[in-house]
DNA sequence: CATGAATGAGGGTTCATTCAT
DNA sequence: TATGAATGAACCCTCATTCAT
């Protein structure tokens, strides 16, 4: 018997794939269950998706769009102001990240299934391409930072970005199989001082160390496990 | 053809079901494939396991058997010296971490399989139960330590241990999925520093400072790091 | 978004039904791609037709109806002049000869769909239906044709009727399959030829032979066959 | 519930995918139904074949390698006698036809399910192949026959093979479609006629015309039979 | 013990048909 | 009338598991 049009079949078989997904993996997952949790038929399923991995796709890429989306708007704010005092800088740049650990923690199941690969053998290169992009990210805005004159022209950046896009995607890696919500704001802040104590220079270190006071020795005691997040 | 009868078969079917689990997680690890790189049949394989399922928990279970083998060993070590001087007991906790690490490093495809469940989604209870084994067994090393005197008494053990093994673990998720081999030495030693400097009395830090000298700064500069653990 | 009311809709359906089963035989035709190619939704395909076996053979019935009213004219005109000129006969009949395998040229995508019997199991019956439909005519053409003098009395009806009439079944297979026009009058004379020859009276055929003299030897030669078979 | 090892379950597997495929076509032809008609399970079906289209292609590709096989003999035994007698070679020609034409109407389910290209969309690329095969072993024939001096040098080769290969085609046509058994070593012997006297030299014909004496007269009588279905 | 053909439940996908709008 | 989303029966194919040999 069929039913109604409904004009939110699309979205309700969407966020019924992301919690059958996410709960399953790619290969455990019904479509039968994921028609039957939007209230729909399995044909319906197959008028809006082409097929099972197309709407595991939409889900994953869903997920890597939003990420990427943070980093764009992170970048044009960073257009938008080149030569932006170090203190507005930081802020706008912990602004970002915290709305990003925001959603990642909000999404954390999806986000996990994505970072997971979905649990499956033929996703991973989706996950190993956004890394890619969160690695060219920061290496731009390494390269602003030190235009700016906020970074050492010495930091090798390359490294520095594959070291700093690793330590992030380990943190989000790690926050997604978390059960109650860490101080988000906080942890964004002891990355962000890891980052600029690594390449700042000594002025700009100088000017924000009471943005995050008590690291002030911190940063250079990391470099044991940089070395294996780097090797990541 | 029945071939002889071979007393390896089950090892060897076992050594098959370990890579082709390794590579294709539970659910797309097909039994013949077992069987074919075990150089027998699908039969043979039922002669042996009582399903897939079982050979995998089996696989699995042996991981988390020798994982747990090393705590026991490590516990049984400081029962039998239940006042070690500082020296003994650092250098036999190293000593134990260290041939843990190698063995999750030599076994990292079959350790990072267990560790992600399989890439299934009905065995991470699994992983979650040897979780609390091992915080069990930081809880318990951490009692012997404070009675011992070489950790402040006024540690939370629970939540100490807590921290201490999400460290580990964390460690361990990292290093399967390194593809070149980090100086474990090193990198448990820094673990062993963190942990020291972390819960130690001020008397053995002293004492022990010069095993890891040129950790001296560092110890605080990690707690940004280990707040993350901790929330975990 | 409904349409204005579409007289139409019932034709352009049906002449995109022929397209389709045409092309694609009745078990691969989509019904949405009638519908489509009719610029109509498949809900208007089953306002116009109770099934898609419906419309396939309303299709082939079409086929089959036209084709048979070829045959009833044909007779309606023998019976009009019962003692017609052998010569007046002849004229009339490969008039409408030509006439039919003009239309069976023009439509021989269709047509040939439906000597397929719809290139699927369940329709066979339709097209022996239809053969033994133009047998009977074939007969009662025969019999006027004995009755008015021109064939030999002592010809088998029965016999000659099935020989006559699965000549041009054959024929018609032939055709259908061309991709390049043949000679259509030519070709029918042909036929006509070999059936007058056949069971025509010797006066008769004495009478006629002028009006395909050259056949004579042509039957021999293979060269009319043969331009049929060069086609293909 | 497992059945005992069968040595012949891909013969019987084979033979019930002929008889379903003969019957339904490749479209409607269910494996379930193919397995069951060999007594046998739907996944056992895919033990032996690769899938439904493979097993079709099987299928067919047996008819028509079957067919192969007599125009190879032909050729073999052409090839053996290089100057044969025309009665040799005609002897030898009627007998491999007879052959042919034998196995085409015990086979006729098979073969006409072959002619029609499995009664579905994709298959009848084989059909055209085997055509070109035969035209192709026509125009060899016509070469030795040219070469030996009993056909026509002036015979247009291409040309005639097309001939020759159509109407060979359009008698099998015929066949298949017989319910009762036709004279095939008259039939065949009319079409053998029918190129003897469109290629032959007027010596050969001469010499081999007593071989199908009676055709002299027969053209005219009820010929008509004969020669549309030779023609066919 | 070993074999591997056989089984059959399971799940992805298609598409004729229905019906609320 | 017209729409097209929705239905669900069908059917292909996979693979864990069984068992006669």
């Amino acid at each position: 018997m069929p039913r109604a049009s409904d004009p939110f079949a699309h979205d309700r078989l969407l966020e019924a794939a992301k919690r059958v997904f996410a709960e399953r993996g790619l290969d455990r997952a019904k479509v039968e269950d994921i028609a039957q949790q939007a209230g729909l038929s399995k044909g319906a399923f197959y008028l809006h998706f082409e097929s099972k991995d197309e709407a595991f796709r939409e889900v994953v890429q869903g997920v890597l769009a939003r990420l990427a989306q943070f980093l764009d708007e992170d970048a044009a704010n960073l257009r938008a102001d080149v030569t932006p005092s170090p203190e507005d800088f930081l802020r706008k740049w912990l602004e970002v990240d915290v709305r990003i650990f925001e959603y990642v923690w909000e999404n954390r199941q999806l986000v996990r299934l994505t970072l997971e690969g979905g649990r499956s053998a033929d996703y991973q290169h989706m996950v190993d391409h956004f890394a890619e992009r969160v690695q060219k990210h920061v290496a731009e805005m390494l390269r602003i930072g030190i235009h700016a004159g906020m970074y050492r022209s010495s930091v090798h950046i390359d490294c520095a970005a594959a070291f700093i896009s690793g330590g992030y995607d380990r943190f989000a890696r790690q926050l997604v199989r978390e059960s109650v919500r860490p101080d988000l704001e906080r942890c964004v802040t002891d990355l962000q001082a890891l980052v600029v104590r690594g390449v700042g220079t000594p002025d700009v270190i100088d000017t924000v160390s009471e943005l995050f006071p008590e690291r002030a020795v911190e940063v250079r005691a990391h470099s044991p496990q940089g070395e294996l997040v780097v090797g990541k």
